[in-house]
DNA sequence: AAGTGGTCTAGACCACTCT
DNA sequence: GAGTGGTCTAGACCACTTT
C-alpha cells in the first residue's frame, strides 16, 4: 500500500520555507517508521497534487533529502528511502600477530565468516614517489621512491574500500612485496622477514564527503561520507616500515578500538 | 582581484549535463588553488553571462558544491570558498591514568595548548531510562535508570562535539556525577572512588551526516559530516560503568589510535 | 503508452549586505 | 540603491522503467 501514507498539510503561517517543510513531513514519516527501507516515497506528481505546489519545490525537498543520505532517486522508477548495507566492524586487534593474515586474506576470512561474498579487485603495483604526506610518514626524503600497493575490496559485489600501501623501495626491493601475491603472511610478514619486527601501528582517522573519483570508485550514493583512514606501521627501533592510506564506505564500517586505562 | 579567474567554457558534445560541468569547472579551480580557502566564488549573475545560462542552471552547479562541503553560500554577500576549521587530534593515550583529567578540564587543557579559546555549555545533569543501546552496552535491564550527563564542546565558539555520559543509578547515586562539577579527575575519578577500578575503553565510530538537531547544536555546514563515537569504559571485572556518546563535527577532528602489534 | 525522475528556461518577488 | 543569494512558479523536452 504505497498510498497509506498521509502527510501533514503546510503551515502557511510557519517562517519556514516551503521546500523545507515538505522534507521535514518526508523525514519525519522516515524516522517514525511510517516509510521503511526500500520503500517508495510519493511521486513528484502526487506531491505537487497533495501540497499544491511546482514541481521544483518538491524536487528542491527531495534533493535536500537526498544529500542528507535519507533517499537516493532512481530514474523512471522513483525515489526510495534508502537501505543501509550490513556494517562491517573493524576491531582494533585486526592487527595483532596471531591473526596476522594481512589484508585480502584477512579480508576475505571475515567477510565470509559474516556470510558475505568478498571480492578483491583493481589490484596494481607501482614504484612511485610518494605523496609529501606519505613520505612524511615514512620518513623519505624527497627523492626516495616507494613500492605502492594499490586495490579495491567488494562484498557482494559492492565496493566497501580502497587501499593503498606504501613500501620504501629499501625494504620493499628482492621481496614479494613487489609481485601482485606477497604470500603467506601478506607484506607485513614479507617485511618482518628482512629484519623489521613490527612493535605498533598508529591509525589517524577523518571523516569527509567523498571526492569524485572516490565516490566513483567506491559507487557511493549521494549524502555518503567516508572514513579516511592512514595507518603507519613501525618496527620495534621506531622507523615507519608502511603506511597504507584506505578510504571505507561510511555506510557500511564501524570502526572499533580497544583502548588500555592503564 | 575577484575576476582574475578565468573559467573554462562549456563542453556542447559532452554527455555531462551543463549543470555539472559548471560545477566541475569551478571545483577543479578550487583543487588547483586558483580558488583558495576564503575566496568568493563568481556571483551568479557573472557566471550565467559567463556560461549563457539560466539562472537555475548556475544555483543548481552551486548546490552541488555546497552539498560537496567545498562552498558556503552567504545571503546578500555570495558563495565563498569553505575555510577549514583547525583540526583536533584526539590521541589514544587520552584516557591512561596519568593524564586522567576527564571531558572538560581535558578539553580546556588541550584546547589552551593549541592556541584556542575552549568553553563549555548546554550542561544538563538528568537521571532517566537510557535509550535501548545504551542499556545494552551497560548490561542493564528494561527499568534500570541512568544518570545522564550533556554538555557541548565549543572552541573560539564554534561548537566541535555534544557528548553525553550515562552512569548506571547504582554506580552514581551518593557521589558528585550527579552534580554539575564532578569534582577533581571528574567522574572517572569518582566511579574509581567507589570501588571499580577501571580497566579498559571501548570506542566504536561511525561516520555519517548529521541528523537536524546534531546539525543545529553544532552549527555544521551543508555537506559536513560528522563522527559518531560510542566510548564504553569497563572495570577489571569486566563490569561495564559508564557508556559515553559524542558527535564531533568531522571538520574539527582527528581521532588517533596506537595499536600495539602484539 | 503511461508514469517516473533529469535537465533546463525565463521569469517573479523577497531578504540580506554593503556602500 | 545596487548587488547578492533565497524562494517559487509554470512551463518545456528528455531518458529511463514498467505495463
Amino acid at each position: 500500500m504505497a498510498t497509506s501514507l498521509t502527510l501533514p498539510d503546510l503551515d502557511p503561517t510557519s517562517d519556514r520555507a516551503v521546500f523545507r517543510q515538505i522534507a521535514d513531513h518526508i523525514r519525519q514519516a522516515i524516522e517514525r517508521g511510517q516509510l521503511r527501507e526500500g520503500d517508495k516515497v510519493p511521486s513528484e506528481a502526487q506531491l505537487m497534487q497533495h501540497y499544491g505546489v511546482a514541481r521544483m519545490t518538491i524536487r528542491h525537498a527531495l534533493q535536500v533529502l537526498q544529500s542528507e543520505g535519507l533517499t537516493v532517486a532512481e530514474h523512471g522508477r522513483g525515489v526510495f528511502v534508502r537501505s543501509h548495507p550490513p556494517m562491517r566492524r573493524l576491531a582494533s586487534d585486526r592487527f595483532a600477530r596471531r591473526h596476522r593474515e594481512q589484508g585480502k586474506a584477512a579480508f576475505i576470512a571475515e567477510t565470509e565468516d559474516a556470510g558475505g561474498k568478498p571480492s578483491v579487485d583493481s589490484i596494481k603495483i607501482d614504484e612511485v614517489k610518494p605523496p609529501v604526506e606519505i613520505a612524511e610518514r615514512l620518513s623519505l626524503g624527497p627523492n626516495d621512491r616507494v613500492i605502492a600497493r594499490s586495490r579495491r575490496y567488494l562484498i557482494n559485489g559492492q565496493p566497501v574500500e580502497t587501499a593503498i600501501s606504501y613500501v620504501p623501495m629499501e625494504i620493499a626491493k628482492d621481496t614479494k612485496i613487489m609481485e601482485p601475491d606477497s604470500g603467506p603472511g601478506g607484506i607485513y610478514a614479507r617485511i618482518e622477514e628482512k629484519g623489521y619486527r613490527l612493535d605498533h601501528f598508529v591509525e589517524d582517522i577523518k571523516c569527509r564527503m567523498p571526492l569524485r573519483d572516490e565516490a566513483r570508485a567506491l559507487k557511493l550514493a549521494p549524502g555518503v561520507p567516508v572514513f579516511h583512514l592512514v595507518r603507519t606501521a613501525y618496527a620495534a627501533d621506531g622507523t615507519p616500515v608502511e603506511v597504507c592510506d584506505t578510504v571505507m564506505s561510511g555506510d557500511a564500517y564501524v570502526l572499533s578500538y580497544e583502548l588500555p586505562a592503564r
